[in-house]
DNA sequence: CTCTAAGGTAAGGGTAATGAATATAT
DNA sequence: GATATATTCATTACCCTTACCTTAGA
């Protein structure tokens, strides 16, 4: 089975032109298509636009409960340069019960001057949208009335990464370095066009978008919390210039709307802390006068906070607000009790409303006539804290965080109180929460970002998919049946964390290996993989977890020797590789044992680092530098020799990572159980189920024959890691480099990762 | 001078994250 | 009863839209 080929054969991409195909660090498609070469083959008459078809089409053999959703938009790089690039973002959703076979998307890819007339693809309306500045009633209905929709509300990331990276062609088209130059310096008419050149591909209104960037750039917005001091400066301020906003924040070094807002947050009149009984019956009252509604009604919209604060008299209007929608709009209308059904409802509801995007769900229809539900908006906010179980819910798609949760409620329904193995790292991972059930093997996959450093080299591989299945392992037995396959959508580099201690063992099929796990602690692994190969992860019925890790396509198994890299730093890992030609025996080769007790240092990537932030000033990703990697050999370097992560191409990387749950949670401050779940791209596998010998307690880490065993002594201190362990495949020896894709993405430095780095000990 | 596109302001409804208080479990 | 942990309630920094206003240039 190929995964690869399965991947390259579902999507063919046919051009009219002469294009270029490269694919970004995020999964994108990026295609470059020239002016001049378009109007050659398109069109005789240059004063017609070339037509560029794009025309995907899907292959559903492999891929019979997915349905590809594909998002284009064309961005022109600049007014002289005709030439415009095409990013796409294919992404392939969980529905199961939505089989399209031979389902062929065309996307027709225009210039500007057809914008009004486009394919139904969703980007039809994009451009008219973001090139009209419209902020007016009329203008609105205009647009409305022709058919266009557009997009309100928070900025999504893919969003925010379109404006950015349009900004930075924009720069880059003209030689700018700071784009606060052209914002903040520029008259009107230097900068001409440069929000509508930015705004494309964005279905957003010229008008959000110059809002959208003003804000970005605006180095006096997220200044953070006012100080008291602050505070009575404003106050000052307020009185000497009232309400020029723009004078008060010049002063304080604040933008204008962030002292606007700070001023509505402190009224003079206002109580704080807990409602009085007196207070609460005047806002109810208020409340259903100003809506003219009877006490029991259900209010939740069209209410003037503003007019009801000010008859409450003692409360500002948030505050007013958010009493009634998360508290007195409920009681007053006789509201239940939130109970952890409504909890697994409201997953299960979510689910059944199959949106792609958190953004479609109608808050205020699924909160309809749901007692225990106080307010469309205090269920979208349970649903923010729902969704915080899964660790990592940033970094997957939505139908697989609501398949994570799925499966999290399901665990615990089938499992309640359940305990889970024994931790023996005792590093307070989030999912291992016994109150939240079981978590068993669960793989974090995060994007190591390209580095920067080298040349932005096009990723020739298309989409390379890594697979991995996943058995969730429940009490019965059966449930080794019910696995799912998880296919990666990874032209780069992956990584996946997974339980701290398992093992390697040849699963009977050349090149494939299962990586076993002992423990359900979803700590400190963190696997990279080279494009080629697959990680399935599975659960024996009687425990431990096993991870199978085998390449994807017999070429790769013939014609490369790769790699498989594991470094940790925890205690009681056993990794085994064995030859193919061993495969039956699972013969330990090298071994390397750890004391169990050794506290190993964080690793972890902070989350922002991968890529969640959104400010042009912290646009840095995590990255691996050549400096930083050589100082793994400083590291016990005794025992372990160093290894340049550059050479581990087509190798898996196992790495480990302290406490990574906790730190990549960093955010959800309330310490809720947490999980993570996979990306989870339906591509179902069916991978031989193995009788695997269950591993004990004792956790070793096994090197592969080829450079000798090397024995880990009880000694490695307590700061030290688990040694990077390069385990070559017999098998895969012959494997292909594409050292430049990891070299890429690990290259170049960054000093928020450093600590990941110089963690590091390689050995082989 | 008028018209209009582009830029801008203030107000207010909203979200997401955090902090404080309270409840519950150990 | 003390402590730890979870949950709820309250707050706040920041976001986004709406409804206007202003200005420069055609």
């Amino acid at each position: 089975m190929s995964t690869v080929e399965e991947e390259s054969d579902t999507v063919t991409v046919e051009t009219v032109n002469s294009v270029t195909l490269t694919q970004d660090t995020e999964g994108n498609l990026i295609l470059h298509c020239p002016q001049n070469e378009a109007d050659e083959v398109d069109s005789e008459d240059s004063s017609e636009p070339p037509h560029k078809r794009l025309c995907l089409s899907e292959d559903d053999q492999s891929l019979d409960d997915s349905t590809p959703c594909i998002s284009v938009v064309a961005v022109p790089i600049s007014e002289n340069d005709q030439s415009f690039e095409v990013t796409m973002t294919a992404t392939t959703e969980v529905a199961e019960d939505e089989i399209n076979e031979g389902t062929v998307t065309q996307i027709q890819i225009l210039q500007n001057e057809q914008l009004d007339e486009i394919s139904p693809m969703g980007n039809e309306e994009v451009s008219a949208v973001s090139q009209a500045w419209f902020t007016t009633k009329e203008d609105k209905d205009s647009l409305t009335n022709k058919g266009h929709k557009w997009k309100q509300g928070m900025w999504s990331k893919e969003e925010i990464d379109i404006l950015m990276s349009n900004i930075e062609r924009y720069l880059k088209a003209r030689g700018i370095k700071d784009a606060t130059e052209i914002i903040f310096e520029m008259s009107k008419d230097e900068r001409k066009d440069f929000y509508r050149t930015i705004a494309w591909g964005l279905n957003r209104p010229l008008f959000a978008v110059y809002r959208r960037v003003l804000r970005m750039y605006d180095d006096r917005n997220h200044v953070g919390k006012y100080t008291p001091e602050e505070i009575e400066k404003l106050k000052e301020l307020r009185i000497k210039h009232g309400n020029d906003w723009a004078t008060i924040g010049a002063a304080l070094g604040r933008s204008a709307s962030s002292v606007k807002d700070r001023c509505r947050l402190m009224k003079d009149t206002c109580n704080t802390g807990k409602w009085t009984e007196k207070e609460e019956k005047r806002l109810a009252e208020v409340v259903h006068e100003l809506t003219s509604t009877e006490p029991g009604d259900i209010v939740t919209q069209g209410v003037s906070w503003a007019a009801v604060a000010e008859r409450v008299g003692t409360r500002s209007e948030k505050q007013c607000r958010s009493k009634w929608l998360n508290y007195l709009n409920w009681k007053q209308s006789g509201g239940t009790e939130w109970t952890k059904e409504d909890e697994i409802n409201l997953i299960l509801r979510i689910a059944e409303l199959e949106v792609s995007d958190e953004n479609d769900i109608n808050w205020d229809l699924l909160a309809e006539g749901w007692s225990s539900v106080r307010s469309p908006q205090w269920l979208r906010s349970k649903w923010w804290t729902i969704k915080r179980q899964i660790a990592n819910h940033k970094d997957v798609s939505f139908p697989v965080l609501i398949k994570g949760l799925k499966q999290l409620h399901e665990n615990q329904k089938n499992n309640p109180g359940h305990q889970l193995p024994e931790n023996k790292c005792g590093s307070g991972l989030a999912n291992t929460n016994s109150s939240s059930g079981v978590q068993h093997v669960q793989i974090r996959v995060a994007r190591l970002e390209e580095s920067t450093g080298n040349a932005p080299s096009p990723m020739a591989a298309l989409q390379i998919p890594v697979q991995i299945t996943h058995v969730s392992s429940t009490d019965s037995p059966a449930a080794t049946v019910d696995s799912e396959t998880i296919t990666l959508n990874s032209g780069t580099l992956q990584t996946f964390e997974i339980l701290p201690s398992f093992h390697l063992q040849p699963t009977g099929t050349p090149g494939t290996y299962l990586l076993q796990t002992s423990s359900s602690q979803g700590l400190p692994l963190t696997l990279t993989t080279s494009p080629t190969m697959t990680l399935t992860a599975a659960t024996a019925p009687s425990s431990p977890e096993q991870i199978i890790v085998h390449a994807l396509s017999p070429e790769h198994l013939l014609n490369t020797s790769d790699n498989v890299t594991v470094q940790c730093h925890t205690p009681s890992v056993i990794i085994r590789t064995v030859a193919a030609e061993d495969i039956s025996s699972s013969v330990t080769q090298t071994e390397l044992a750890v004391d169990p007790d050794i506290q190993s240092a964080d690793l972890t990537d902070p989350p922002d680092t991968l890529g969640t932030n959104t400010f042009p000033d912290d646009i840095h990703q995590s990255k691996l530098s050549d400096e930083e990697q050589s100082a793994y050999s400083e590291d016990d370097a005794s025992k372990f020799s160093s290894r340049n992560s550059r050479e581990l191409m087509d190798g898996v990387m196992v790495r480990t990572e302290e406490d990574a749950s906790l730190k990549q949670d960093e955010d959800s401050h309330s310490d809720l159980p947490s999980t993570y779940v996979t990306e989870d791209l339906g591509s179902p596998t069916i991978e031989e189920q193995v009788d695997q010998p269950t591993i004990d307690d004792e956790t070793v880490l096994i090197v592969p024959s080829s450079h000798g065993f090397i024995q880990a002594a009880d000694d490695i201190d307590s700061e030290s890691v688990l040694p990077l362990t390069t385990l070559t495949d017999p098998i895969l020896q012959h494997h292909g480099d594409g050292s430049h894709i990891i070299g890429s993405s690990l290259g170049s430095p960054d000093s928020e990762d450093s600590k990941d780095v110089e963690d590091l000990v390689s050995c082989h």
